[in-house]
DNA sequence: TTCTCGATTGTCT
DNA sequence: GACAATCGAGAAA
């Protein structure tokens, strides 16, 4: 399906949709490729996201407005990597959208390795799962606090669209991982999923 | 300046 | 199922 990659980037107006939400069911399937310096190619279907939604949202580092030069390129403008270090040993990816001053963003917890597989072992010292967890998907694809604040139209790190059609009936919504203290927004079901069975037919 | 704890993972039992 | 690893952000003082 994708013997032939070239740089394709989605462009950024995609990112500036003001629903995370919605955003983050559409991030379902798109393909997320990072290159090192390398040369190193990676790739793969994103299969598991959470969304993020700024200051209203008890879980999100921009609750209530905060602003602080951790979570500042969550108020730049959609279509840039928000990376950061989480219990100190692992870094998360999230995707920064809307409008600048928005901070909205949404982390991508899962993907289905396609391209430079090897690569990923090599990152992931051979263990598995390579990209399962939000903390895997940055060893795999080689993803660092360095990269936080890259653009997603440039050739570092970025998503394409290849068409693959997510269905609503493949997408599973779940309770966001880990932010019990984030009281009753704990509940919301702002995580999503690509259904086990969709997974197969790639 | 000090203290607490986290959008997690791997290992051991 | 339990828990250690590990460090910086954020809050409190």
């Amino acid at each position: 399906m994708l013997s032939a990659l070239s740089f394709n980037p989605i462009e950024q107006t995609f990112y500036l949709s003001e629903d995370v939400v919605e955003l983050s069911q559409k991030l379902l399937g798109k393909v997320l490729v990072t290159q090192n310096t390398e040369g190193e190619l990676t790739a793969g279907i994103i299969s598991e996201t959470e969304a993020y939604k700024g200051p209203e949202d008890m879980a999100s580092h921009a609750y209530n407005g905060r602003r602080t030069p951790r979570n500042e390129v969550m108020y730049a403008e959609g279509g840039r990597a928000y990376v950061y270090l989480c219990y100190g040993i692992h870094c998360l990816f999230n995707v920064v959208t809307h409008i600048q001053n928005s901070p909205h963003a949404v982390l991508i917890r899962s993907v289905i390795p396609l391209i430079g597989i090897e690569y990923m072992q090599k990152r992931r010292k051979n263990k598995v799962p390579i990209s399962v967890g939000p903390g895997l998907v940055c060893q795999a694809f080689g993803i660092t606090l360095e990269d936080n604040g890259a653009s997603l139209t440039e050739n570092r790190i970025w998503i394409e669209d290849h068409g693959i059609e997510i269905p609503k009936s493949a997408i599973v919504c779940a309770k966001r991982i880990g932010i019990e203290y984030a009281k009753e927004h704990a509940n919301l079901l702002w995580r999503f999923i690509l259904s086990k069975e969709f997974n197969l037919t790639f």
